[in-house]
Formats: C-alpha cells, structure tokens, sequence
DNA sequence: GCAAAAGTGTTCCTGTTACACCCATGG
DNA sequence: CCATGGGTGTAACAGGAACACTTTTGC
C-alpha cells in the first residue's frame, strides 16, 4: 500500500488522495514602516492576512502553500482542517465554514490525484498562535528571504502574508485564496460573519473599521451604528470603552440567537 | 488493490473512497390523480422532483440514493457528477453546481470511508430523457412496489419523486437533498437560477409560475412583472406564444450577459 | 361584447443614504 | 472650554408591495 513509491503511469491504478486545506484570514495592521502617512483615500491601517506554510516536499518543493494536510481515517474533514491548522500556524479559530472542493484532475501535478476540499476560518487576534516560531512579512520577497532561519536560531516554514500580496502558490492555492476573499467579502455584506474578526466585546467603532477592512470602503458611522443594532445580533455588556481621550463608547458583545451551522452564498 | 474485500478493521488503512453525487430537480405536475381539485391555497400544480436510484449492493442495498457514483481517474469532479447522472436517468442538465462535500468518518456504514462531493442541478422538461425505462412516482410506497417492473417488461433502478414526499434515502443522502432544496430557495431569491428550469423561450407568466412553485408562494403577476424585466436578464424573442383563448403573451429568453461560472451563497 | 389574462399606473410603505447636529469625556 | 469621537435626528431617495385600471386576444 505504499503509493507514494508509483510513478506517473500508474496513476490511473492509484485512488486519489483526499487532503483538506485552509485559508485563514486574521485581521493586521499593515506591515512596520509601510505607509508611514497614510492617506485619506486609505485611512484605515487594518488589512487581511492569512498564515503560508512553506513546502518542504513534492510537488511544488519549496513554495509556499496553505496550511493544511491529509485527512486521517477518523478526522471529519473540518476536525482534519482544525488540527492541520493549529499544528502548523498555532492558530484556533472559532469561525470555520467549508469552502469548496477542488478536484480537477491535473492538479496536483504529482503521481497521484489530489482532491482537496478547502475551508476558511475568521481569527480573532488571541485565537492567533503567540508570535514565537512564526514571522510576519510583508511582501512575497522578504518572506522568501527571511524563511527559514528566525531571530532565536529556531526554523520555521511558517509566514504571515497581506491577501493583497501573496507569493507563487502551490498547486491552485491562489484560485482557492481568492475564492475565500470573495466568499468572505460576500457573506459580509449580509451577514454577521464579520463579528468572528472580534473577541468577546467590542465598541461599535471597532466593529465598523472591521467592516471597512473587509470590505476595503468606509461606512457612514451613524448609519452603521443603526444597521449594526437593527440587527439584533449586538447586546450591550453594560461596560464602556477606558482608555480614550474622549467620550468612552458602549461595549457590546455578539448574540449569536441561531447558532445553527453557518451557512454559504453566492453571487451571479 | 483489491479495497472492497477489507473487513471493517482495516478502515484505518485504507484510504478513503471519492464520490459524487447529483440532486437534479425538475419541475413537474403533481401525480394523477392527486389532488383533483386544487384549492385556492394550493393553486399551482407544479411541484419539485428528483430521480432517485435504487442501489443493488451493500451497504444500503434496496435503499433508494441519490444517483452518482466514484470519481474515475481521469475525470473533473462535475463531469462525474454529469456523467453518473446521464448513465442512470438519461438526464443532461445545462445548469450544474457543487454543493457540499460531506466526510463525516462513519457516513458510510461500510468497510471503507466515504467522501461524497455533492452536486446540485436544474433541469428543463426537454433535458430530461425520455419516458423510456424511468418511470414517475409520487409517493413512497408507490415507488417501492412498483420499481424493478416495468409495463414493457424491462427492469429499472430509477424512479422519480416529489421533493415533498421521498422515501427512506441511503447513507445521509437525506441531508444532501435537504440542504439542496435550501439552496435552491434561496438562491431562486436572489439570482436567476429558477430560469434554468425553462427552455429557450418562455412567458413571463411561466417564469412566475416557476419561482411560484420553488418558493412556495404566489406573487404579484404585475410586480413580478417589473422586477424581472429590471433584471436585465431577459431578452425579448419578437414572438408571442399561440394556442390561448385571450390576449397571448410576449416570449422572452434568457439572456445570461455574465456566461461565469455560477455561484453559491447561504445565509444565517 | 364577454371572459381571461396581459400589461400599465399609482400609492403606500420601508429601509438606505447623506449630513446636520447634540452629547460626554479627558485633558 | 476645547477637541474628539460617540450618539441622535431628519430629509431625500430608491425599491418593493398592494391594487386599481386599461389592453388585447379568442370565442
């Protein structure tokens, strides 16, 4: 039963192989250095990121990739996504929905067929992994750079990118990214999906730079407020906002009423 | 390579088996003989159906299940799904979409796990095959006397059922149906799916009468009117339909400006 | 002309957008 | 008291629902 050893031949004789893979999506602010002054056109330092594990096997040996890994004989395949997850980023989200399943069958361009059925996860800032054994990078290049040898002489394989500049991706990791980026700024616009990118109380300026992230446009912050409360997904937690240099905002936190399994859309 | 003779201890070294399945609806009047005087709160006598298979070995075996079967070597995920749905009802649909992948380890109740990929599809009266060797249903019990002969003596695995009434179904076939159905409805209320269910040319009454029969509700035939000509979907064909005792009405077809692949959503 | 459904016009209502304005707090 | 963002009020607008009404055909 060993089919890794089968060549290309033989792939028609072989079963395919079933792997689960994730795209999860953290909310950063943009990368030291970067944007010193920004600008009104883009007042929010807040963008989305996703962790990359680096190959370190055929195919695509070397490049990077989305965290992910075979299913095993008694994982449900969102099990297998979750562990996968956080046994190479660390990471543990509490929002996690299947994406699609992607099968074509010169995918994987390696002896066996690879189905891959891909999910997508919303992380909150604590339900990201400490910072030790993972980097942060800003563009393609400085990963490819400094991957590999950290400031503590460990070695890791894992990086944080930007969505917005990724780098060559493995297998079609990059259609499965942009997917997820669609389907997450999709289910934004008429869902509470977005909530997931918070912890357990918020103010309703927090939630709407959350929004404005996502969905890269601003929102009037009187008519967000009254959106946001119409929905009756927010309940008051009775405490306000410390801290600030000017009237304190409420804090709220997300009431989650159905908490039926999350659910998909899409469009045209 | 023999995987079927495994015994059910052995599901940990095997790797799972990939399948696809299809729920294609089509449109169809009620069976005769039902409901010979639809009441006013039931005024349509259109209602949903799918063929379904009955399988001839274990596990499940004589159960009904939605047709389908494994993914061969060299075939995409969709064309599994179109040509296992064409090999046991005929049927060829224009509209085809994935719809979940579902992988619980204990699904398949057999010596081998099973990972099935769901498609959903819509299919018009002329791309369902003929009557020759599928026969119709309308509820269970029917179903299960009456399959296997046939009036000219031929033996059939397949029959149809009202979405309303289905039989005991294989496996979680019964969920994938459910959550097609949810998808259906809610995609029919956002998008022009529904038009799939038409041929090339239609009136704006018979489209109503569709979305009527999907969603469960009548409309407004004025309203109706308006908003899908708003649409933009729709073309004007020159012709009038014939054959009607009053004024005939105008034949449109559907113009599909944006030929992307179709999408998915969900909500709550 | 009559019946029946096609097709049009109009009003009401609801939810969104834009934007003016007041409120509460730290310094 | 001032600056700042929190929070409220309101008028204009757009789209949908309800329903009265006119038009066109076969008989």
């Amino acid at each position: 039963m060993d089919y890794a050893a089968a060549n290309v031949s033989e792939r028609r004789f072989l079963p395919p192989r079933v792997a689960v893979s994730t795209v999860a999506f953290a909310l950063r602010p943009p990368a030291e250095g970067a944007n010193p002054h920004p600008s009104e056109s883009e007042p929010h330092n807040i963008t989305l990121w996703l962790p990359l594990v680096r190959r370190t096997r055929d195919p695509f040996r070397g490049q990077w990739a989305l965290p992910g890994g075979p299913l095993t004989w008694n994982e449900s395949l969102s099990d297998t996504s979750r562990r996968t997850l956080a046994d190479t980023t660390g990471a543990s989200p509490r929002y996690l929905e299947q994406l699609y399943a992607f099968g074509e069958p010169e995918r994987s361009a390696s002896d066996q067929r690879l189905v891959t059925i891909a999910y997508w996860a919303l992380l909150t800032n604590d339900e990201i992994a400490g910072d030790t054994g993972v980097q942060t990078v800003s563009e393609p290049a400085a990963a490819q750079r400094s991957s590999g040898q950290l400031g503590n002489g460990q070695l890791s394989n894992v990086a944080w990118f930007s969505a917005d500049s990724l780098p060559d991706l493995a297998f079609d990791h990059a259609d499965i990214v942009n997917y997820a980026l669609w389907r997450l700024r999709n289910k934004t616009e008429y869902s509470t999906v977005a909530y997931r990118f918070l912890g357990e109380s918020f103010t309703l300026a927090q939630l709407r730079v959350v929004y404005e992230a996502v969905l890269g446009k601003q929102s009037d912050p009187a008519n967000f407020r009254r959106q946001a409360l119409a929905s009756g997904h927010l309940r008051e937690t009775g405490r306000v906002e410390t801290g600030v240099g000017y009237r304190p905002a409420k804090l709220y936190s997300f009431s989650d009423v159905d908490h039926a399994a999350s659910d998909t859309r899409r469009s045209s």
